[in-house]
DNA sequence: CCCTAAACGAGACGGTACGTCACGTCTTGGT
DNA sequence: ACCAAGACGTGACGTACCGTCTCGTTTAGGG
């Protein structure tokens, strides 16, 4: 009943997600069908699904697969944490500017969207080891005092991200090396320890 | 070629638009097909085809008609900014942790990734007047003194909105009240006034 | 309920009648869709339900009012039974060869094999006066004991038109005139007095 | 591009072909629509659509394989050319009256006139077996000296056989067994020896 | 000569069937 | 045994016409 893993042809594994990486480049996540991965891949369908749930499954491996070799990108630790954040923020910026790189990110998303298991596996796999260098730097900054101590380092790291991701997605407005700048102005005011958290008893 | 709106069967959208709500409330967008809209509206499936051109569209115009029923809704101005942002985000996270509501926010984002052009649609018909509810409340802040005057009132509405959708579609964590109120926390010590806008020469 | 006849328009009787035969010329009887006479005719589709019962009905009309305008093709009597036939079966060889001329043919054969009421009216209004001159010249013959008396006329017209009518639907072999002349042979060797009709009664 | 016939499944096949033959039965050509038939052989249409470019090859292959399946129809041959042609043209005189019996020829016609490719298959599978049957016969005839040896075997098979057809189609007059022996005795006058086969020149 | 009821063009409508596409499962050799 | 190849049942797609049903707009005859 369940294939023996041992068994499986790692030739046609890797067709198989190269085939899904060049399709998603070629032709977006809307074109992209099993019949055309198979095609492409000179693989029967049943090899596909024997071994993946489904079309969602198959893209994310293919692109953690793509991920992990392009290797660990680090985020840089100057000392100097805004400078540091404009780093990562004009990146995916930049990123998502692009069509051609954002279409596996559109891709994902609307299959995070659709299924519940996949979204849990996309963000384990491939959206938290991207967070978490975000919060490992945020969390040296607490350590050097340059973050007020009494942040959630997780709505922190979402404050940076969320926004451009939901420019990106509706499309409220251009994305660029100006926006990115502005990001990281308005989430260091936000975290930059000087101001008082909660002036709120008698402020006006 | 293209159809003569004049001669148009409001008993036919009507009944196509109620049939799209009810499916979707029972069903979800998967399994949202036309032939079913179509069975369910007593309605042949050219008349959708005449007056749509594709799932998307009958579903957007459906929610927009089912907004405008439900009326304007305005923003609170109780002159305590901090305090009336606290509402709409509350509203919005409720929204959002519920199934049931965000079903077809999830349909709409779908179909908003899948196609520039509803894209668009979606950016001005659906999302422009909610997000231009709370940009006027923080344009009346800013009058008040109560902003900082050199931030873009867009990006101060994305920093609001931006990090909810994301940990929403991403199931990054809870969605809460407690998350409620410390995104408003954070985007409160973005905004106010008190704070020295960029002080990085030397920063402390 | 029934329409008023002489309140009807000439102008589109006679535009949905051309547009019958210049469809049929061009498309042939499979692509001639009542949508395509009315907008060919520059018509509504209503006016032709209103005063045709169907497709069969409209196409019947326009060929009878083609035949009438092709006025009335008496057969020659010239005395030579033989050679008058030849005349006839030539001609109608020819017509059948000819893919243009036999398109409306093979139309109304169609419509005859599909519809009942239909095949009563072809039979009375296009085929029967069409048969009839035939068959006054045999009783023509007959009566100048150029025929073997005993023949049934109307069989001996369907000997004659049978087997041309066969050959040309089934394509079992060319329409020739040599293949016309051995019909003539054939049928007159039928018909013609000097063989005894029934010899039966010891031959061999 | 073109499905492999080495696949091809038996049991869909027969389901088909069978499906084809009841719904005949029960409905006749016209209520004939492929997505019955794929219903009723519990078949996907596509299965249909594999293997048959339409709806005519369809009914044209259940009805070879049904008249297979009757196995192969023999003419007597007593020795009598005429008692041994009033066979078979009452028999086929018979089977046209027979509104259930002639609804699938009836069927065939049609689609023989629409379709010179299903013409030409319904000709060579279906027509031609039975025709070269008396083809046969007459021959053998030939041989005996019953027939005069001059006349061309394609058309005096169509001369039995033609004027049946006509009065069949175009209703001309009635079906019956006196109707059939008058067909004999006009073919029989026109192919026995005894007649002069041209007595043209000079007639009496 | 005008008025009004009809017939008209246009085409939207609820339907049915079309022929195609991709799904996910099942089957058949081949290696 | 796993594989490629692809046939299979299923079901939705978007299109083409069906015959019916409004819509204004001619248009022709009876007052």
């Amino acid at each position: 009943m369940m294939p023996n893993a041992a068994r499986r042809s790692e030739r046609s594994r890797t067709a198989i997600l190269d085939a899904v990486l060049a399709l998603l480049r070629e032709s977006g996540y809307a074109d992209l069908t099993i019949e055309a991965i198979a095609s492409r891949a000179g693989v029967g369908k049943q090899t596909i699904y024997r071994w993946w749930p489904g079309r969602g499954a198959v893209v994310l491996d293919a692109l953690v697969e793509q991920a992990a070799a392009a290797g660990p990108q680090a985020l840089p630790d100057t000392g100097d944490l805004e400078a540091d954040l404009r780093v990562v923020v004009r990146a995916i910026v930049a990123e998502l500017a692009d069509p051609r790189l954002s279409a596996t990110t559109r891709a994902l998303t609307i299959e995070t969207l659709s299924s519940e298991a996949f979204a849990d596996q996309m963000r384990d796999r491939m959206l938290r080891p991207q967070l978490d260098t975000v919060k490992d730097r945020l969390r040296s900054a607490r350590e050097a005092g340059d973050l007020r101590p009494e942040v959630d380092l997780d709505q922190a790291v979402e404050l940076l991200i969320g926004p451009m991701y939901h420019r990106w997605m509706m499309r409220t407005g251009p994305l660029t090396e100006e926006y990115a700048d502005g990001i990281v102005d308005l989430a260091m005011a936000a975290l930059r320890p000087g101001t008082a958290g909660k002036p709120r008893p008698g402020t006006a």
